[in-house]
DNA sequence: TGACAATATGAGTGAATATTCATATACTAT
DNA sequence: ATAGTATATGAATATTCACTCATATTGTCA
């Protein structure tokens, strides 16, 4: 790497890292992968409590891995970004490679 | 995303992304993107004590992020895989639209 | 061999954070 | 209004983990 980052970047670099870098979260956006899904489905799907799932989504949406829209009684959660899936999918092409 | 990873694969991913996730080790990482570096070198450029650089090395060796190699006195470390250069070009990428 | 340079490592401490539990808020339908 | 469903949130706890300090190891050179 020539040129260093800056701290700026380096600090945002660091956010998406970190909150993709966690079971349950990360189990959330391959979730949201196959499409925007409401909370309770989420808690279906990842197998966590209902309370641990929406402090994550909480976390998520504030680090702009994810963003919600209201739909009646329920809270629609998507992925945010598309380099978000991009990031996974590169992981998990890594992840391949080690089996 | 349609078929979930498997666990095994989900837990190589997590290994990665959080080995990338930490701004010391990330800044390794910088650091041997523009070429395989001695430790004293890294502890120059990154700027963290040669204990603590000597300590991140030693964990991102076991994750399989770097390998290293002696040359008489010093070890000469390098990114052990073009998937590390790769999730970090992106990571700046996203940064970057951020700004 | 002895002094020095480069790197590694063990123990201890402090900070960050994921989950649980209990409860609050917001919307729907009767 | 009331009950019920969906989601959010505050506090407390437990665990993880990055750094420091002190010291050990390994190699070089005179």
């Amino acid at each position: 790497m020539k040129n260093i980052p800056s701290d700026k970047d380096t600090d945002n670099v660091i956010v998406i890292l970190k909150m993709l870098a966690d079971k349950t979260r990360l189990k959330i956006v391959y979730s949201l992968m196959s499409g925007a899904k409401c909370v309770s489905e989420i808690v279906a799907e990842v197998g966590e409590s209902q309370s641990a799932i929406s402090h994550q989504l909480a976390t998520m949406k504030v680090s702009n891995l994810v963003k919600s829209e209201r739909a009646g009684n329920k809270i629609i959660y998507s992925v945010a970004d598309e380099h978000v899936n991009r990031v996974v999918k590169l992981c998990l092409a890594h992840a391949k490679e080690l089996e």
